[in-house]
RNA sequence: GCGGGAAUAGCUCAGUUGGUAGAGCAUCAGCUUCCCAAGCUGAGGGUCGCGAGUUCGAGUCUCGUUUCCCGCUCCA
C-alpha cells in the first residue's frame, strides 16, 4: 500500500469507528483542531496513564505537578518566547517567499551602509595616506546622503516596530522601494504579525498590562515550581518533576492530521542535576525513554534518534526519537540539556532564588535540567499508525480482508467484547452477569447485534484484545470462548479464570513491570 | 499565507444539453442464525459545504467564502 494512502485510510478509520473528529465540524470545523472520541479518549487515556507511572512510579525521585495553563506573562519573555515569536511576517506575491519585514528593512540598511564603506574605500585609494576618514565623512555630499537616509530609516523602523503600526510597515518598505532578493519585484502583501502564542485578557480591563498568553509549552510550569516543589517534596538532586497538559501554538499551518494542531497536550519531565553530570543524565534519559516506547512492543525498526547538530540558544546536547509514520520519520519526543538557562532566567526576571544547597559539596548552585518531552497526540498517532493492518482472511474457500487495530492490549480503548452468541435462551443475562463480574477492571463493551462474525470484526477495528462469547454450553459448564485479536484463535475457559487470564494480558501493571524489569 | 485540486446520505459514489435527488454498504426495529463481514422484512437519514449572481427554473453555469487534500513556506 502506498503510503500516503495508508495515512488516509487511518484518518478515515478514525472517525469511521470514534477515534477522532474534526472539531466543530457541524459548523464546517475549525482548522488544525480536533476533538477525541469515546474510543479516542479512551486510548489516549492510557497512552497518558502509561506515561506517567513509568515516571512517578518507577522512579521513587520523580514526582508529578498539575501547573495551570494561564501564567504571569513576564515568563514567556524570562524564557524567550516573547522576542523571539512576535515577529512581523511579508510575503512577495511573486516570488511566495515570506520574509520578516524588520529583517528586509535592517538588510536595506545595511545596504546603505556598504554603499558608504564603498565611498571611502574609493576615498582612501584616491588620497592615500592623506585621508582623514573623520573629515571625510562628515563632509563629503554623497556620504551625507547616505547617512541621513540611514538615519531616517532606523528611527522610522524604530517608530512602526514600538507602534505596532503594520500598515505603516508596508507603506515603509514600499517607500524604501526594497524589492524581493528572490523575484526582484515589489509585489508585497500586507505586513502581518506573526505571533506563536494565544493572547487574552485576565480581568475585565481593556488594558495592555492585562495580556495573558495561553502557554506554548508545558515546560514553564515546572520550572516557575522548582522551588516550591524542592522544599515541600524534600527533594534530593538528581530529582525530576513530570506534567501532563494542553499547550497551545498559533501555527501558520498546521496539517497532517493531529500530527500537528493549535492545541495539544504534552507530556513533560524536567530532570535537575548537579552541573557537570548533565552529559551522563542526558545519555541515561535518551536511553530510558527509548526503552519506554520499545516496551509496548512495536517495531523497533521505525524508531531512530535525530541527534540535532545546530542546537538552541539554551542547549548543548538535544536528541529526537524520531518514528517512521506513514508520512515520514517525524518527531515524537525531544531530550534536551538546558543547561541552566530556565532556571537562571527566571531568577534574573523574579528576582527570587532557585538554588539548590547540595550537602555532599557544600555550595548552592542551579541546577541543569535535562528535558524529556513527548507530544501526547504524537504518540497517539504512533500508535494507531503502527497498529492499523490490513489482513486477509481465508475461511471455508471465501477470502476476505479484516481491518485490525494491533493496539498494545494494555492501551486498547475495550479490553474485552462479551458476546451472546444468540441474543435468545437466556445467553444475554448470562453476557451482562460476566461483564458486571469483570467491569470494576476492565473496559468491557457488550453487544449482540449481527452475526457473530460480524461483531469479531467490529472488535477488531477497534482493537479490543478479547472477545468473551457466550454459547448453550456455557449454561451447563459455566465455561465460555475466549478469542484473541490477533491470532483469532479461540480457546474454552471457566468463568472464574476469566479475571486472571485477562488481566495478565492488558494490565497496565504488567506493562511497567516489564518495562521496570529491562532498564 | 500563496498556488493547484476536491466538497451530493455516516462511508464510497452516480446524477444526461440546467427541469427542485438515487444506489450499495453502514445505522435502527423485527424475523432468522450454535463461532469469524455481505440471509429476510421494514424504517430513519440529504434545504446537494455555505452565501450571492445569471435564469421562468441551478446539484449542474459564474463569483465569493469555508473546510479538506497536494506542493511551497514556517516550525523556540
Amino acid at each position: 500500500m502506498i503510503q500516503e494512502d495508508l495515512f488516509k485510510k487511518i484518518i478515515a478509520h478514525s472517525k469511521e469507528y470514534g477515534f477522532v473528529f474534526q472539531s466543530s465540524e457541524i459548523y464546517d470545523g475549525l482548522s488544525a483542531v480536533y476533538d477525541y472520541g469515546q474510543n479516542g479518549a479512551a486510548l489516549k487515556f492510557n497512552i497518558r496513564e502509561y506515561w506517567w507511572k513509568a515516571m512517578t512510579m518507577l522512579n521513587e525521585n520523580i514526582v508529578g505537578i498539575d501547573s495551570a495553563i494561564f501564567m504571569h506573562p513576564t515568563i514567556w519573555k524570562a524564557s524567550g518566547h516573547v522576542g523571539a515569536f512576535n515577529d512581523p511576517l511579508i510575503d512577495n506575491k511573486d516570488s511566495k517567499k515570506r520574509y520578516r519585514a524588520d529583517v528586509l528593512v535592517e538588510e536595506h540598511i545595511q545596504k546603505i551602509e556598504d554603499k558608504i564603506n564603498k565611498e571611502v574605500a574609493k576615498a582612501e585609494k584616491r588620497f592615500g595616506d592623506s585621508f582623514n576618514r573623520e573629515q571625510f565623512v562628515t563632509t563629503n555630499p554623497k556620504v551625507l546622503e547616505y547617512v541621513a537616509e540611514m538615519e531616517s530609516a532606523s528611527k522610522r523602523l524604530a517608530e512602526v516596530q514600538n507602534n505596532n503600526d503594520l500598515e505603516g510597515f508596508k507603506k515603509f518598505i514600499e517607500d524604501l522601494q526594497i524589492v524581493c532578493p528572490v523575484s526582484g519585484t515589489r509585489n508585497w502583501t500586507d505586513v502581518r504579525q506573526f505571533n506563536l502564542m494565544f493572547d487574552t485578557k485576565l480581568g475585565s480591563v481593556s488594558d495592555d498590562a492585562n495580556t495573558i498568553y495561553l502557554r506554548p509549552e508545558t515546560a514553564q510550569g515546572i520550572f516557575v515550581n522548582y522551588s516550591n516543589v524542592a522544599k515541600t517534596g524534600r527533594m534530593k538532586i538528581p530529582f525530576g518533576i513530570a506534567q501532563v497538559g494542553k499547550a497551545f501554538r498559533n501555527e501558520i499551518v498546521a496539517r497532517q492530521f493531529i500530527f500537528r494542531m493549535r492545541e495539544f497536550e504534552q507530556m513533560e519531565m524536567q530532570f535537575f542535576v548537579k552541573p557537570g553530570d548533565e552529559k551522563q543524565w542526558f545519555e541515561h534519559w535518551k536511553k530510558v525513554r527509548m526503552a519506554w516506547h520499545k516496551n509496548l512492543g512495536i517495531n523497533p525498526a521505525k524508531y531512530r534518534y535525530h541527534d540535532h547538530e545546530k542546537l538552541a540558544h539554551y542547549a548543548n546536547a538535544a536528541t529526537d526519537i524520531e518514528f517512521e509514520f506513514p508520512i515520514g520519520f517525524k518527531e515524537v519526543e525531544g531530550i534536551h540539556s538546558r543547561t541552566d538557562f530556565d532556571l537562571k532566567q527566571h531568577q534574573e526576571y523574579s528576582g527570587k532564588k532557585l538554588q539548590y544547597f547540595d550537602n555532599e559539596e557544600n555550595a548552592s548552585y542551579v541546577p541543569y535540567v535535562i528535558e524529556t518531552s513527548i507530544g501526547l497526540d504524537r504518540m497517539f498517532l504512533l500508535v494507531l499508525s503502527s497498529a492499523y493492518k490490513e489482513e486477509v482472511v481465508e475461511s471455508e474457500g471465501k477470502s476476505d480482508t479484516r481491518v485490525v487495530l494491533q493496539i498494545p492490549a494494555a492501551l486498547a480503548p475495550i479490553k474485552v467484547a462479551v458476546l451472546p452468541l444468540i441474543k435468545k435462551d437466556g445467553l444475554p443475562e448470562k453476557a451482562m452477569e460476566i461483564i458486571n463480574s469483570l467491569k470494576y477492571d476492565f473496559a468491557c463493551q457488550y453487544d449482540e447485534k449481527d452475526s457473530i462474525g460480524k461483531r469479531y470484526r467490529r472488535q477488531d477495528a477497534i482493537g479490543t484484545p478479547y472477545c468473551l462469547t457466550i454459547d448453550h454450553e456455557t449454561l451447563t459448564t459455566n465455561t465460555v470462548t475466549i478469542r484473541d485479536r490477533d491470532t483469532m484463535a479461540q480457546e474454552r475457559i471457566a468463568i472464574d479464570q476469566l479475571n486472571q487470564i485477562i488481566d495478565e494480558k492488558v494490565s497496565m501493571k504488567h506493562l511497567l513491570r516489564k518495562l521496570d524489569n529491562n532498564l
